[in-house]
DNA sequence: GGTGTAGGCCTACAGTTGTTGGCATGACCG
DNA sequence: CGGTCATGCCAACAACTGTAGGCCTACACC
């Protein structure tokens, strides 16, 4: 996530933040391809070229719009037992608050620049987060990819696919599904 | 799958094949919309109009190149202790084998066909899987949908987006850190 | 109140795409 | 040996794409 710079607000603001939002809702309906420039353009309400002139080209677009931050909880202020229930609730709120989360995944799924900044996510966000609660750095980083592959996949079923069987759960039976699941990855061993 | 018909060999059969083999290739590399049609006859070493002669479409084309069986093994002739692994390592073989599992998880991101193609392969291959094992019908379809969570996010990190953390680990490692989580889709209970 | 400039639109272009029809060629069968 | 049909290629088309440049308008500031 890009710090904002302490530039004088412009009266193009509204409009460039009108295409970013309308980038997003495109890119996780439709993915990079099918998302063309004059769609999102016509979505935002705008002249396409505009999206040029602020964003340069539809790969700096992209960029911007992948440009958020995972605003993961601080597991050690939570006990133990909460923190695989915050984490399922937290990413199921994410996908569903906005399109980033989900607009980012279904990108990512053909365009490199997308799925590096998943990477990116993953080995700057979650690793971090896992590294506060195990000392092992190695550990850690095996941690956080196994708890990726868990989320990765509910929300890639839930909101990509929909699957009818994940779709039909709430939010609380998932949660309590993979509380374990999550617990083995955050603290457990392999079998 | 569809059921071959008993039909004479055709002198255009390797072409046919060449082109099905070349467009899970392009497809699983490049997604729908990268792979062309004519990237896929280069590929395949033919000209363009004969995809479209035999395939007719790009879209009944992806459905060809998607129309392929999980082979799942019988669980019911597996010790309940074998079946976790066993699944995570078939998982793992289906996708290194070929490239039409992975094909089919990365045009499903961003095609519609794609993706019920994957919910039908769920509800009539995973889900009839579970219920030899589960005889109740709606908790078997809830076990299949998380199972489906954690098989399709260990594909989508491992081979689409390419976690460094999960392509690190061996096989018989993440069979080992899966193997219990799977257990519990199959035979546990939520908390 | 004039004027510079930021914000916006329209048009155009060159490249690529899926798709089509026609033409060659060679195998196969009578 | 003659013809017929499957197999293959080539050329073309219409639609659509990202992108660039020019022009108009209206706000902001001196």
């Amino acid at each position: 996530m890009t710090v904002d710079q302490d530039v004088p607000p412009r009266r193009s603001d509204r409009t460039r933040a009108a295409i970013l939002a309308a980038a997003r809702e495109r890119f996780a309906a439709d993915g990079y391809a099918k998302a063309t420039i004059r769609a999102i353009a016509a979505q935002a309400g705008i002249d396409p070229s505009m999206v040029m002139r602020y964003y340069g080209s539809k790969e700096k677009l992209l960029a911007a719009a992948a440009d958020f931050g995972l605003e993961l909880p601080d597991l050690t202020l939570l006990a133990p037992a909460e923190r695989t229930v915050a984490l399922v609730r937290h990413l199921l709120d994410l996908c569903e608050r906005n399109d980033t989360m989900i607009a980012l995944l279904r990108v990512a799924a053909t365009q490199e620049a997308a799925a590096e900044r998943s990477r990116f996510l993953v080995a700057n966000q979650i690793e971090p987060l896992i590294a506060t609660i195990e000392p092992d750095p190695e550990l850690a980083r095996q941690r956080a990819g196994l708890l990726a592959t868990q989320m990765l996949g509910l929300a890639l079923t839930r909101y990509v696919l929909e699957l009818p069987a994940v779709v039909a759960m709430s939010a609380d039976e998932l949660a309590a599904w993979m509380s374990p699941v999550l617990q083995h990855y955050l603290t457990g061993r392999p079998d």
